[in-house]
DNA sequence: AGCACGCCGACT
DNA sequence: GTCGGCGTGCTC
């Protein structure tokens, strides 16, 4: 009897066994429709023997062998079931979750209809004049279709929201048909004479590439914001489509996405590009995914869940930014996106390209010791365009006015009277990070979390950042009874009000994640800003990546120290590639730039080393400091984290787990302790560090002890965090 | 994780 | 007399 070994969404380290009869052939990586328990679940083949360990009468049959989409793919699997082996989670959850929603349910999805469209005889005959002058959509599909001669479903929705409606009426008038086979678009390589030149650099970073193109290499793309990384990708994924091959290129955040793609679209019109980001409709991601794993879609952007999508002819990973923190998951599976993209590189047998100006420093030390190649980007690709001076303003003497300096405020001055445009980068949206009574010295805490609730003064509500906790701001102390409550500190909307009234004339425009709450407000404002309809621009983190003014010329960083008495070793390496990255925004054309930081610390080593935009030497300085401290990357760590309604309780589930080590294995177990955040939505969370000097001696104990820890029951919820980032 | 079974308090 | 609280146990 043919036995199927199936993985399914459950969070139980095992995989099920089920016997099939009578469905064809299965294979791996086919999804299955099954009884489990009372219910009936989707799960997938990840393994087919003949014999199980369990009695026959508790084998059950599968239920249904699905046909509506292609197995995954031997290569996925084997980087799904890699990933569930690196962080210790259940394969099943894994792999579930790297399907697009409507795969992983218990209905099949409708077979993908006919993905193309051309015109009939009458279509072709038809001029677009003859159509009324206001139907601007089909007048554009009439005009698209005539030109392509084929159009695929996502070229049609790419003309307009309303064309897909549109060629369903085109059918039902007989002017066009669905066509039955599409032929692959033949590769285009771009017109030479349109590219712009490269710099040297630039041109020895791509030769090095192409020049490795067939075989695993990770190369660190390391270049300052402006010399062109994003060039250099374009180049080598010219080559890639040029073989016939498919491109990942994984970026940070959402936001950059769109930027990206049109950059990308510009350069490659006739390539099929998707995108693949939680902001998808679960329509669209299936849609997009499915054009992946049939290798017609070439290019695939997107963020870090994009890593899972199968593709067949996959010939080179790109992972912008890749330093940044959002690239790993921080609930359920804790995976690092970066990390497994150069283990799906590897797996591949494909480049992998990490581009940053400020590399994580695990990244750097791998380039350092030679597992990585290292190409430097040294230059900005506009030659006029220098890098822009950074000054620290000391703020331990200086006084401020509402949070500025005076120095920062004649600065603004004079862009205002120059009509150039200044930033404002403040890491903390909302009015004021606490309230406070003057009298007793109560501030606004949240009842769930251990943090404080921020001020929202125009929406007159305290609002917890971290769990989403809102309420009414108090007429009175709740403590005390005073009247005398007031907003502690600076947020973007006391800045922009502040300002407001600095500078009446000035157009002020605040960019954060309440002001672009709505969906196209972020890309609104950035249009306002290219057009310079904006003076003075109020920004957080949203801001500091990857976008090019041209008119900016002052970048202002309120306040920056907060990471520098952060207990997380981390932190200052954050902090340094933040404000790097938001230099980057000044003077990025021929404008020169200023960048002026507020702090109480101007002679600290990171803003010494970021004055003179010395990273390798700041990275020194950390690695250093690493090694005597015997942290990452000098050391691989996992945390067992626990969380439960009571802080005991999660404390004597981590001593129970102390006590169940396996024996022998070289690594360092420390004391369990709550976490940085103790509280976080009504739990109470702890964790336990592990580190170990080896990567195979941390993996090995951690299998052995996830085992054991499955043992231990009890009413918490625990998991592993395998690399963790945040503690 | 679900979803059952299983024994103790306030209600039509 | 029942509805329902969430403890613990299992799922091929």
């Amino acid at each position: 009897m043919k036995i199927l070994r199936v993985a399914l969404d459950v969070p139980l380290d095992t995989l099920f066994d089920y016997s099939a009869a009578d469905q064809g052939e299965i294979a791996i990586g086919d999804r299955v429709l099954v009884s489990f328990g009372r219910r009936q679940m989707v799960g997938v083949v990840a393994e087919i023997t003949d014999h199980s360990n369990l009695a026959p009468g508790r084998i059950k049959p599968v239920l249904q062998v699905f046909r509506d989409s292609p197995p995954l793919s031997g290569e996925i699997f084997r980087l799904l079931r890699f990933c569930a082996d690196y962080y210790h989670h259940p394969l099943g959850e894994v792999v579930l979750n790297a399907l697009p929603v409507p795969l992983r349910q218990t209905k099949p999805v409708a077979r993908a209809k006919p993905t193309g469209y051309h015109l009939t005889e009458t279509g072709l005959a038809l001029e677009t004049d003859t159509l009324p002058a206001r139907a601007i959509v089909k007048r554009k599909l009439l005009q698209s279709l005539k030109q392509a001669g084929t159009l695929l479903r996502s070229d049609i929705a790419a003309i307009s929201p309303s064309a897909p409606q549109a060629i369903k009426e085109f059918i039902a008038r007989g002017w066009a048909e669905e066509s039955e086979e599409i032929a692959e678009p033949a590769p285009t390589p771009a017109k030479a004479d349109d590219l712009p030149p490269l710099t040297p650099p630039q041109e020895q970073a791509v030769t090095a590439i192409l020049s490795g193109q067939d075989h695993f290499q990770v190369w660190l793309l390391y270049g300052i914001t402006g010399s062109g990384k994003t060039e250099v990708y374009l180049r080598v994924i010219a080559q890639v489509l040029q073989h016939g091959g498919q491109a990942l290129v994984l970026v940070p955040e959402i936001n950059l996405t769109p930027q990206l793609e049109s950059r990308f679209r510009a350069r490659f019109p006739d390539t099929c590009q998707v995108s693949l980001h939680s902001r998808l409709s679960a329509g669209e991601r299936l849609r997009n995914w499915s054009l992946a794993q049939s290798g017609r879609a070439r290019i695939v952007l997107g963020t870090r869940l994009a890593l899972f999508t199968p593709m067949p002819k996959l010939k080179l990973i790109v992972v912008d930014e890749e330093h940044d923190g959002s690239f790993k998951q921080q609930d359920g599976l804790r995976y690092s996106a970066r990390d497994m993209a150069v283990a799906r590189g590897k797996q591949a047998g494909t480049p992998v390209i990490l581009g940053s100006a400020t590399p994580a420093l695990e990244t750097w030390y791998n380039a350092g010791i030679g597992r990585y190649q290292k190409l430097e980007l040294p230059a900005r690709a506009i030659a006029e365009a220098a890098l822009p001076a950074i000054h620290c303003i000391d703020i331990s003497r200086a006084k401020l006015a509402d949070g500025l300096s005076d120095s920062l405020i004649d600065a603004l001055r004079a862009r205002l009277e120059r009509g150039e445009q200044s930033l404002i980068f403040i890491n903390r949206r909302g009015y004021a990070p606490v309230m406070r009574c003057a009298q007793c010295g109560w501030v606004s805490t949240c009842h769930r979390c251990s943090s404080r609730l921020v001020v929202h003064l125009r929406e007159k509500r305290l609002r917890c950042h971290h769990c989403g906790h809102e309420s009414r701001i108090p007429p009175t102390c709740p403590d005390c009874g005073n009247a005398d409550l007031a907003p502690l500190g600076q947020g973007t909307q006391r800045l922009e009000d502040n300002l407001g009234s600095l500078f009446p004339s000035a157009r002020i425009l605040r960019v954060d994640r309440d002001s672009t709450k709505r969906k196209q407000a972020l890309p609104e404002m950035l249009e306002r800003i290219h057009a310079a309809e904006v003076d003075i621009v109020i920004g957080t983190q949203l801001l500091a990546k990857g976008h090019d003014f041209k008119k900016l010329t002052l970048v202002g960083v309120v306040n920056a120290d907060g990471a520098l008495y952060s207990a997380d070793f981390r932190a200052s390496e954050r902090l340094f590639a933040q404000l790097m990255q938001v230099s980057g925004r000044a003077g990025r054309d021929a404008l020169p730039g200023i960048v002026l930081i507020q702090t109480q610390f101007p002679t600290h080593p990171l803003f010494q080393a970021l004055i003179k935009h010395d990273y390798p030497g700041f990275a020194e300085t950390l690695l250093t400091e690493r090694k005597q401290a015997e942290f990452p990357p000098f050391c691989h760590q996992a945390l067992l984290r626990a969380e439960a309604p009571q802080m005991e309780t999660a404390l004597a589930f981590l001593r129970k787990a102390q006590g169940v080590v396996p024996q022998d294995f070289d690594v360092n177990l420390f004391d369990p302790v709550p976490a940085q955040m103790t509280r976080l939505a009504g739990m109470e969370r702890a964790h336990l560090l592990v580190q170990a000097a080896s990567r195979g001696a941390l993996q090995a104990f951690l299998s052995a002890w996830n085992k054991a820890l499955f043992g231990l029951g009890g009413n918490v919820r625990w998991s592993l965090d395998v690399d963790p980032l945040e503690f």
